[in-house]
DNA sequence: TAGTTGACGACGG
DNA sequence: TCCGTCGCCAACT
């Protein structure tokens, strides 16, 4: 079922294009969220889930990867990122404006 | 039932 | 430009 915002937060962030990033910002505006801090809720136990949740895409607005800590390895979230295509220094994600993606209405029906 | 927590972001000094 | 504070709100204890 998709009735509450963490499937919302889900969904979206499935959307999320391999090589790409999201904050948690767009986000929660775009899903009407009104916190930033409801997606992290949300990815916090997005491991639980099946298929998986690509919560390695989703970092904050200045490009840090705030959540690595809750992945099961701290780097695990720089690797995955780095198999991408996508740049990591010191914890966070090099030219973000330039992978960053928006969510669009028509990719949700 | 009520208080606390949290993977954030906006704003003011 | 940088840093500290506060608001957001669902989940947890």
């Amino acid at each position: 079922m998709k009735n509450n915002y963490q499937d919302l937060v889900y969904e979206c962030t499935r959307k999320i294009p391999r090589g790409k990033v999201c904050t948690y910002g767009i986000i929660a505006d775009f899903l009407g969220l009104g916190s930033a801090r409801m997606v992290g809720w949300a990815l916090n136990k997005s491991f639980q889930m099946d298929p998986p949740v690509p919560a390695h895409r989703v970092v904050n607005r200045k490009g840090e990867l705030s959540g690595r800590n809750h992945f099961a390895d701290p780097t695990m979230m720089q690797t995955l990122l780095e198999e991408e295509g996508i740049k990591v220094k010191q914890d966070k994600v090099m030219q973000l404006e330039a992978i960053l993606w928006r969510p669009q209405i028509e990719d949700f029906d």
